[in-house]
DNA sequence: TAGGTCCTTTCTGTATGCAATACTGCGAAC
DNA sequence: GTTCGCAGTATTGCATACAGAAAGGACCTA
């Protein structure tokens, strides 16, 4: 018996898909020809596909299986707020013993950014550990879980995000800024800059939605 | 083929299941036995238990199955503040317009509390109902769909908060002052209010927990 | 030709079966 | 007396099997 369980590979597996567009918005998904590709039975399958459904990655449609949701522009101008406001909640939470000793961290991973972005490499990876770093020190197991739920939802609308290079040069500036203000001990600063950063990336994202 | 699947109404019984206690804090799930006690196979069982694991009401031990998780005092204290800033925030995105519907029918349910609280009967579902109305025009079905998560972990640790009574007559005036600041349009008294229900909640609940 | 009905096929939802692991109790060794 | 080891059982995790509902198409009707 493995030691972690298959159907958490598989909901990764397809998370993925949905992410990079294999598994495309609105289309069903077929239980027999997805396991006989990935090389499993329906049922770990299946206990993946739901797993995503209960967090909104998919949607369960009785009778007819799972499908990916179709992109819905209002739902992304309520995503990005919402993960802003959360994440700004968790910056809150942190202690700030625990904060002071991030910001170094912070910037090394911002400058890895900012040669990603030179390289013209995939800066969404690095921008995640940014995050991820920032958040590392949360008190709140079940808010930090809430986040993770939710930014896979919010990164289906990613894509054009960070095709803008000038954007995201401004994002890279922004994440320094919020560095800084933590070093400060500038916690109000540090989290309006982060919820002004989610907001400009859902504006910037609007702009060349198809 | 019903028209709700299987697994739906097994998450319910479930969720019911632990939160009155039924299915013990600590205590693992033996799928065959609930499986044969609620007339069903194992498939759409473990389904519920995954979708049910998800959202942290029950946590999945590789290889030994899920269980019920333990309670912990420093969860409740996490949990509470949590719901509360979740609650504040969909407060907070509703529009104005909407809200000047709602204090009428939010002392309508308050009133019923009260009559609740005379005869003796059950206020959690009767508060239940309150919140659920005063969330219900919030246009954020994401940030509903996490509070609607969050709840249940909370409503385990409940049970000794609505044994007092007195505590509970003051949540009601509460209630009320809520809805007398929407009448108002005072959203920011109305969110404070709201957040210190909830974490007034906790404090009674630390005193009286085994 | 447009629409409707029946039939076929495909697919989901649920049940059952199987193999490997984790638990339990007992006995033996120290 | 305690601890380790081992056998037997119980239970999970995955695979397969089956029944009924949707989707799709052919044929008939108007």
């Amino acid at each position: 018996m493995a030691r972690t369980p298959l159907r958490s590979d598989l909901a990764e597996e397809i998370t993925t898909r949905v992410l990079d567009g294999r598994l495309p918005a609105g289309a069903r998904v077929n239980e027999v020809h997805l396991a006989r590709e990935l090389g499993v039975s329906r049922t770990p399958l299946r206990e993946a596909l739901i797993g995503l459904a209960d967090r909104g990655l998919l949607v369960s449609a009785p009778g007819r299986g799972f499908l990916v949701p179709p992109f819905d522009p209002d739902e992304a101008r309520r995503l990005y707020p919402l993960v802003a406001e959360l994440e700004a909640l968790a910056l809150r939470w942190t202690s700030p013993l625990e904060l002071a000793g991030l910001p170094d961290a912070l910037d090394a991973v911002a400058d890895e950014m900012a040669g990603t972005l030179e390289r013209g490499g995939d800066l969404s990876e690095v921008d995640d550990r940014w995050h991820g770093l920032l958040l590392s020190r949360c008190p709140n197991p079940h808010l930090l879980r809430l986040i993770g739920q939710t930014k896979p939802l919010l990164k289906r609308y990613e894509s054009c995000y960070f095709g803008g290079a000038a954007r995201a040069g401004e994002s890279i500036g922004e994440h320094r800024r919020i560095a800084a203000a933590l070093r400060d001990g500038d916690l109000p600063t540090a989290s309006a800059v982060l919820v002004r950063n989610w907001v400009k990336a859902l504006a910037y994202l609007g702009k060349d939605e198809r």
